[in-house]
DNA sequence: CCTACCGATCGGTAGG
DNA sequence: CCTACCGATCGGTAGG
């Protein structure tokens, strides 16, 4: 039931996969079929693993989130908390869109904007996916205010609504126009931003493009 | 060729259901079978409208573009350029999006992000709909700017970008959360930034919520 | 974990 | 603009 090293593994490689796939593709458009001939095994060996599509979309968003952590949320989270954690966290963000760590940008926007107009568990788990990165950034600016980086009177949840805004969106144009520009945009208005709420200097030592 | 009166109203029919459904569940996800039983009529009847499935998914993105012309652009260019129409034009968009002129929230967003990975006309069609809108923004704040309404050092194509971002924003947040502070959310924001950037006073008039 | 198959649905066509 | 059909592919299962 727990499955041996070997199941994991294999496993964890189809997942990879499928992540990949969906983030092209949506998670509508994995097909059992689809990935099984990718990966060289049956369908139906395939299929064992996961039971059901659902099970098999539901496994891939598990596997989507634990890519996410290593990426944007653990680079931020090894320094201390106050505005340079906070600009980590959205610099990270954008370093894990840029360099295509999904080859279809973000993940999680493709298939957010794919379920978010259809019930169900996938929904829901996306759904909560994004509200943890939602409240993961009210957390950070949160605490960079209480630390007195950020004037008193910053709304955290205001705020992160905006940052997240400038994230996605850098994410969608540079992949629906394939124009790089797109991150450098989001990363000037961000800067600004964080500016006019800061009660000190944002650092210009790292990340510099 | 042209269509009788009769066949465009009943192509007008289908494709703004088509927009309907696709700004649900995407342009892929849109089969012709499945319209054909909506609509009420045979399968090959409205396969012969179009001729394939790709041709239904391009006049659909017209279609889309024509309402969306007439609900968020219309409105806008009515009134005399400047600060005030930038306002109108962010406001009227938000309503678009809040009052669900498409069931899924905005067709655009939906489609955009469904085929920003994938090429191919279908993409071509979204990515122009996209670029106008994106110009469309950015003319509106370029006039503004010239008439004295923004500081002279405005960048036009980087407000336009902010400004977009936090509508987007709105859009896919009260879809996937079901919730309408998004909406206070941008309009708090836009205003800011637009005050940020304005020689006068914004105006609390019209369509305050 | 394989082959072989199930019914359903897809885009598209033939024939009238 | 209809019925009836085509081959391909879908999710899922039987049997080994």
């Amino acid at each position: 039931m727990a499955g041996r090293p070997r199941d994991e593994r294999a496993r964890a490689t189809i997942l990879r996969h499928a992540a990949d796939v969906a983030s092209k593709e949506g998670l509508a458009g994995l097909s059992i079929g689809r990935l099984a001939t990718d990966l060289g095994v049956s369908k139906s060996g395939l299929f064992g693993y996961f039971g059901s599509k659902e099970e098999l979309q539901l496994a891939t968003v598990r596997a989507a989130s634990a890519v996410y952590l290593d990426e944007v949320v653990q680079p931020a989270m090894a320094i201390a908390p106050g505005l340079h954690r906070l600009w980590r966290l959205c610099d990270a963000w954008l370093s894990y869109s840029r360099r295509r760590v999904f080859p279809g940008g973000c993940f999680f926007f493709t298939v957010a904007a794919e379920f978010d107009a259809r019930p169900g568990p996938v929904r829901d788990a996306v759904a909560a996916a994004s509200l943890d990165w939602a409240r993961l950034m009210t957390r950070t600016i949160e605490d960079a205010r209480q630390l007195g980086d950020l004037v008193e009177t910053t709304d955290a949840e205001q705020l992160a609504f905006e940052l997240i805004a400038l994230l996605e969106m850098a994410n969608a144009t540079s992949l629906l126009h394939d124009d790089p520009v797109a991150y450098r945009r989001a990363r000037t208005a961000i800067r600004a931003r964080l500016r006019s709420a800061a009660t000190v200097p944002l650092s210009t030592s790292d990340a510099e493009k």
